[in-house]
DNA sequence: AACGGATGTTTGCGTTGTCATCATTGTTTC
DNA sequence: GAAACAATGATGACAACGCAAACATCCGTT
């Protein structure tokens, strides 16, 4: 009520932040569109402007965390090697912002978005998959990896990574980073034997 | 208001099984214990009986959806074969299991359950893994599957599987299938040439 | 038959999401 | 530059919700 300006300025980005401050902390079952209005000094029904229900909110942020998950994963994929060192590098990238955001990566894989949406987050896993193609592809170029599709070696691939996200959640990083080596040693090598 | 008796009879059971379908329907987050109540013809407050809060119901419908989970793994692994048939049958019950129950898999794997009930949670996942421990080892022992802590590859291969899952989820049926046998595939052959 | 625990009801409170309506600011158009 | 207009924020209201306290009813045990 004192000198703040009538607009806020960039209250969607704000509502983001704390959105996803707040879902760290609380979950989305915690997460109040009112608490968020209240932390951007705005009035309560202020972030229906920017979003339409608090759906919309959750959905929006999902999207930016994919945005996010697929610049770090370009990051790691920019970062040479050979073809295994760059999915394991990749597998580490994947696995950091897991572990980094828990609760964002529970809401960017939740079957609960608008149908919408929901098509641009099944975009956002696509490009991610592809990710993992070019390095695949290259690395079959290279004779480091066996022939087959690209993109069914780097589904296979991704999955494997998203999996050991969720069944390590409990694991120290130390125990995740140990049994992702692992698992890219098992992707590489098969379980047959040779 | 009629001659229903005053006690419902089971209303936790009857509670947990509404809340499975009001899961599936409207998600977490438009689950209402009010609703469940109402559905069960009993007061509002009468759930509070049997689950603290909200989310102890969540917690135990996670719960329950383990138990069914490993059941039907347990099915598929004594179905007999070699350890490659056993893994694909074990695989394709994950995933059916997956895809009848979304919303109920987002719950088991969600960030958001009470501490002490997450330890349950990760015992049930633990199981889990344990599950595809034996086939594994089996398969070891048969000459079927190269060397290495069963533990680990189990790890690696219920990663996958969980990761196929969700990554899938936006694929018809047949094509998550298909994606299933080559995942397993790639599995045993490995992606480094032979 | 009496008692006590388990189960269900009633009442009330504070919070929330959403909507309709009004106020202010920023932008475009003449 | 003023007027129209869109964008953004404020206010007020409402129903639904989760939760807790106090009360009622049933059931099994003694």
């Amino acid at each position: 009520m004192a000198d703040r300006p009538y607009h806020h300025g960039d209250l969607r980005a704000a509502l983001l932040a704390s959105a996803e401050r707040a879902l760290a902390e609380r979950g989305p079952a915690g997460l109040s569109l009112r608490e968020l209005a209240r932390e951007a000094g705005v009035s309560h029904a202020a972030p229906g402007r920017h979003f339409r229900d608090k759906q919309a909110l959750l959905d929006a942020l999902a999207l930016t965390g994919f945005e996010r998950l697929i610049g770090r994963l370009a990051e790691a994929s920019a970062s040479g090697g050979g073809a295994r060192a760059q999915v394991l590098a990749m597998a580490r990238a994947y696995v950091g912002f897991a572990m980094e955001h828990e609760a964002l990566l529970d809401l960017m894989y939740a079957h609960k978005h608008d149908p919408g949406v929901s098509e641009q987050l099944a975009d956002a896993v696509s490009r991610l998959k592809d990710m993992l193609v070019r390095p695949i592809a290259d690395g079959q170029a290279a004779g480091e990896i066996a022939g087959g599709d690209p993109v069914t070696l780097a589904s296979t691939v991704s999955a494997t990574l998203h999996g050991i996200t969720v069944f390590g959640a409990t694991v120290s990083p130390e125990e995740i980073d140990a049994g992702l080596a692992d698992a890219v040693h098992v992707l590489f090598e098969g379980l047959a034997p040779r």
